[in-house]
DNA sequence: AATGAATGAGTGTTCATTCAT
DNA sequence: TATGAATGAACACTCATTCAT
């Protein structure tokens, strides 16, 4: 009645962490592991936006990175800490990609096309935006992330006011947020077109009605 | 042989639901509530503002609205569905009270006011827009609570579609979603010109740049 | 290959607390249970005599009162709390035994046999003794506890003093005391006639050295 | 792009050990440091009065001690270990001390003085007393402290019996011991000619009540 | 109809200890 | 020799939920 010994599983599989909503799968043994840190962050973001700020627990991000428990509270002395770094993380990212993907604009036609695709954006954007709500509103409780919101605002306006003028950029800027949040919660997907109406016609000057 | 007090108080009573983050307060004796269902509701409500969807409990609840626990749990079989009851009790307030906003508008310059005052409304309407984003969020993650989602959405546009046409309406509902979030954010108000501004243009009917 | 119930024992014995310093044994199925508050100050108390303030546990305390985890913490709203009760609960129990033990005092030498038992009374006494230092470290720290051991000082020395007057039982207070724990820590006992001489003594009037 | 900083400092090192419940402060660097030993010893001891048996950590020994967590586990290969050190150190001091003190007895009166010192002396003796029933409560518990406890008393009893004689000494020892700890936990403190008084009358030889 | 008692699953966090360097 | 990284067991405590009354 010997132990048979699978391939790849130490004799016991250390802390189970049953868990996990279905984000995230797999284990293996791993010994120095430098971006453990990384890692954590990308899984915590994760559970965010699975779960949201309701459900993440310490326990689900070590199971969906793939590290032992005690490894995230090694890391980050809290999961407070541990929320506001994935979230900085999350920026960081966001910010670049944002910039990133305005450098290639050279007409007009291509902004819009850009500015539509950011809205409709498949499910792929729709992990960002997700996050990107939660963010909002943990910001809304807790200051210390206010000024990470903050940042990410005035960097995104500054993007867009290169195209636009700062006056069109900050009422563009909520525009889309207010588009994206409903293409989100949306159950059929809005036709294009009426999204690129939208975003044209929020590019226009000012405008009285009928002047 | 006198009982020796210590600190914990006298006799200690357990169940003494000690309160929460301080968004209510207070506890008398009362008999006969007819309206403690309601109390409930807006107890959770508050809860949900102060604490959010991941702060939400039975006992926050039961403190809050003044009552004992076990009647959280009797008026409603799962906190689930409590936070889905209270959801829709802030939708159908809040669409009452949108109706009853624009009954008063006579002139376009009147929808443009109201609309202002909607973005720029002080801290009474603090409490309305976060819970509106709690609910946007909860509802990407619950399906049962997208029905109320949709539903709010459709009658806030219908509302807005009496003086806008339905075009205009969805885009400028999106607009005030943007506008409203970004001055929750805020540290410092916008200016109102700046809000009157975006607003004025968000109603003006398609125009391209430039055209 | 059914599951044969053993009488008494549900399907599954819940919450397994595997531990136990050895204090404590068995475990049975309890529905509405009056005196589970005493029972598990009792075992309270046990956890402390057997693992000291540096052992005591939740998880230890519920085992050896044989009541589920969540029940301690249901009746006591912190370890701290449970303690402190704890250790009130034993002066209430000691002060009563103290005080009667003197009421059957008739001559001077009953007194002195009752005090050589109690210094010298075998391992039924060392629970209580050890529990009694256990307090006055607690004490040192706790400023909460004081009050209790003030208390306690000051009802001993009372029963003392009606035998002794007031200057000599504050004295053989602490006499004893020190002579219970010495022979606490002794590794062999003390012979009695040591025990008698010390507290012969120390219940003589004041006298100088050669005087 | 820059790096948003979040609460929990720059880049946050893990690993900073944020010290204890106050006993002690300071951080600098340190190389080559030959009593280190000894310091984590004193640090252990400190933490010991500080936060009792149930407090000490490797943890707090070493934000105390002002040396790596690392530093203290090579040292000391268990808590245990650390701890039974660390009351050794406390013994072999202490009974240094204790001897010290009585190279000045010249006169009976001296005597008297010392004792009374010993028991009424101010805070800076207060460590030292908690720290010896400290170390009583422990070697209840851990036979492997019992000798250390024994060999305390023995040699206490010894200096003191070159005074008073091996009789008297055992008693007087026990009366210090139990005045010791009152003193502690009085919240005012005795009248010198109290405890001077206590003394006297133990340093005396033994006498009858009333003989 | 209503509620206090009860419970066990699960949480964040601490920590002794091990290990590679 | 010394130490930072790492880990899993255990902890105090919270809470949704159940149940008897």
């Amino acid at each position: 009645m010997e132990k048979i010994e699978l391939p790849g599983g130490a004799a016991r599989e250390p802390q189970t962490t049953t868990g996990g909503s279905g984000a995230c799968e797999g284990r293996r043994v791993r010994r120095h592991d430098p971006e453990r840190r990384t890692r954590i962050l990308d899984a915590a973001l994760d559970v965010l936006v699975t779960d949201g700020a309701a459900g993440i627990t310490h326990r689900k991000v070590a199971a969906c990175a793939d590290v032992p428990l005690g490894s995230v509270t090694y890391h980050f002395s809290s999961l407070a800490e541990l929320q506001a770094k994935a979230f900085a993380w999350y920026v960081e990212q966001r910010t670049a990609e944002f910039e990133h993907l305005f450098t290639q604009v050279a007409t007009h036609e291509d902004l819009i096309e850009i500015l539509v695709d950011l809205v409709q954006g498949g499910p792929s954007r729709r992990h960002s935006a997700v996050l990107g709500f939660e963010l909002h509103l943990a910001a809304l409780r807790n200051p210390a992330l206010r000024a990470l919101t903050q940042q990410w605002t005035t960097d995104s306006r500054a993007v867009l006011a290169r195209f636009t003028g700062p006056e069109i950029a900050g009422r563009l800027d909520a525009l889309l947020e207010g588009l994206i949040m409903h293409a989100l919660l949306a159950t059929e997907p809005e036709p294009r077109e009426r999204t690129r109406a939208a975003i044209v016609q929020g590019l226009a000057p000012v405008t009285g009605w009928g002047e």
